[in-house]
DNA sequence: GTCCGTCTTCCGTTGAATGGAAGGCCCAGT
DNA sequence: ACTGGGCCTTCCATTCAACGGAAGACGGAC
C-alpha cells in the first residue's frame, strides 16, 4: 500500500533520497532490484548509487548482498533537533509516566500533515499499540494528532478539516464540525481524550509539550486498554509529566490557567 | 579539531553526503555558507544541493535561514537495525540495570574501527560522561571498545594494535602489549573494567551482548565514579543485563562457562 | 542440463550539474 | 546617511559526470 510510484525523479540527489526513502519499517533490508522497483530508477543507476551511498556509510551491505540503513546515516539523523534533542529531555518523564501507568507512554511531534511518533516506552503490562519510533499516522484520528492539531495554526487546521478524513474504526471523528469541537474541547480543556478512534481496544490521553516560545512542539500521551482503569484518572499525570518536559525544555510556564 | 578539509568531493551523490556528514553534535545549525566551508563545496552548489535536500525533509530550514538535520532524516535513521532495532529490544533490560545501579548504562556497538554509542540512560545521580547516542570514541580506551575489540575478528584486532593508541589520561592504555593483555582478560572474564582510561573521574565496567548467530554485537556498560563502590559489586548486574538482552535478541544461550 | 532472477562491469553518449558573476539583503562601523 | 562586508539567492552558458543499454557472471529451481 504506501510507497507510490512515482514519476523516475530527474535530479541526482532526488534520486540518491528516494532510495533512502525506500526503506521502510515494513522493509528494513532491500536489495538492488528491490530498490530499482521501489524508486523506478535503472537498474544499473541504482546500482551505482547505492555503492556510493555504502562506501560512505548511509547504507551497509549484509553477506548476502542485500542492503539496510547504516550507522552513520542513524548517527546524523539523531542530530535532528526534534528527534534526538526532544527526546534526552523528556526521556526521563516519559519514564517516571511509565512507572506511574505501566502503560505506553508516547511522545509524537508534527510534521506536515501527520504525527510522527518520536518516542515510545512499551512494557509486558501494556497494549499493544501499531506505532514505533518513525512511525506517522493522520492528525484528526490519535490523542496525540487532535492536541497537535488543536495548537497548530489555522492553516493547518482549515487544511485538515477540509480535506478527507479517513476512518479507522466506528470511533473514529470524521465529520468536520466534530471535529472542531474536539479541537475546541482540547485547548479548553489542555488535554484530548480518544477514544478507540485508530483502533477499538484502546483509547489515549494526551497533552500538549511547549517550548521556549510558549508553542506547542509536542505532545505526550498514554495509551490505556479501553476497557478498565477510569482514563480521567491519567489526566493528571499526563498533564504532569507533559509540563514537566515543557519546563525542562525551557517553556517559562504561562498559561497555568488549566487547573 | 573534528572535521578535517575533504578534498573537494567528485560526484553529486558524495557531495550531498558530505553536506550532510557536515552536521555533528558540536554543529547541530549551518548557514549555508557555514555547508560550504565545511565540505569544501562551491557556495552555489552548496545552496542547490541543500534547497533539494530541504525539499525532501533531510533538512530542515529554520526562520533564521540555518538548516539543521529534518525529521525524515530521522525516521530512515531510525530503521538502522544496530540503531532502533537493537535500542528497542535493548532498552527495558537498560532501564532495570539503571534501576539497580542508578548510574550510566551505555549500549554500544562497533563500526569500523570505533565504538559508537547507541543509547545511554542517564539520571540525577550519575556521573556526567562525555558521550551521546551517536558519538563515537576508539577501541582501546573505554570499556566498552575493550569488549567489542577483544571479541571482534584478528584482523581489527592486530590493525588497531599495531595503530597508535591515543592517550586520554595517565591510566589510558597504550602500549600495545599491555592491551594485548587487557583483551585476553576481558575474554577470559567475559567483563572489561576499566578505570579512569578516558576520563580520571570514572570507570566503566563492561560485557558483551550477543546476537543469534553468537557473535557479539554490542556491548552493555554501566559507568561509575572512580572513588565509592566496589566496581565489582556491579559485574554481577551488567553480566545478567547483557545475558538479558542477548536472549531477546535471539541468542541460543551457550557459552555458559563464565559464572 | 536450461531457465529465470539476480547482481555486476563496461563504455560511448548526452543532458543535468556546475559555479562564476551579479544582485539583494541586513547589520556594523564611521 | 553612506559604505563595506557578511550573508543568501538567481541566472545561464559550458562541460564533464551521470547515465543506462548491452552483455557477462552467478546461483538457485525445476
Amino acid at each position: 500500500m504506501p510507497a507510490m510510484s512515482r514519476g523516475a525523479p530527474r535530479s541526482v540527489t532526488s534520486r540518491v533520497l528516494a532510495i533512502l526513502g525506500a526503506f521502510s519499517a515494513e522493509r528494513v533490508t532491500l536489495g538492488v532490484s528491490e530498490i530499482s522497483r521501489h524508486t523506478g530508477l535503472p537498474l544499473t543507476t541504482a546500482h551505482r548509487l547505492v555503492g556510493e551511498l555504502v562506501r560512505w556509510g548511509a547504507l551497509e551491505r549484509d553477506d548476502a548482498g542485500r542492503y539496510h540503513v547504516g550507522l552513520r546515516l542513524w548517527e546524523v539523523g539523531s542530530l535532528a533537533p526534534r528527534g534526538l534533542g526532544l527526546r534526552e529531555t523528556a526521556l526521563p518523564f516519559m519514564e517516571d509516566l511509565y512507572e506511574i501507568t505501566h502503560q505506553n507512554v508516547q511522545l509524537a511531534v508534527l510534521d506536515g500533515a501527520e504525527v510522527v511518533y518520536v518516542e515510545r516506552i512499551s512494557g509486558p503490562r501494556a497494549v499493544s499499540v501499531i506505532t514505533r519510533p518513525g512511525s506517522r499516522l493522520p492528525l484528526h484520528a490519535t490523542g496525540v494528532g487532535q492536541v497537535l492539531l488543536a495548537y497548530a495554526d489555522r492553516d493547518l487546521q482549515e487544511r485538515v478539516l477540509s480535506g478527507p478524513l479517513r476512518r479507522f474504526t466506528g470511533n473514529t471523528v470524521t465529520d468536520a464540525g466534530e471535529l472542531r469541537r474536539v479541537l475546541a474541547a482540547v485547548r479548553r480543556d489542555g488535554v484530548a481524550m480518544c477514544d478507540g478512534q485508530v483502533e477499538t481496544f484502546s483509547l489515549s490521553v494526551a497533552a500538549p509539550v511547549y517550548g521556549p516560545a510558549d508553542t506547542v512542539v509536542a505532545a505526550l500521551s498514554v495509551v490505556v486498554p479501553a476497557e478498565g482503569t477510569d482514563p480521567r484518572t491519567i489526566v493528571p499525570p499526563v498533564r504532569a509529566s507533559a509540563r514537566g518536559i515543557s519546563r525542562a525544555l525551557g517553556w517559562a510556564g504561562h498559561r497555568s490557567t488549566h487547573r
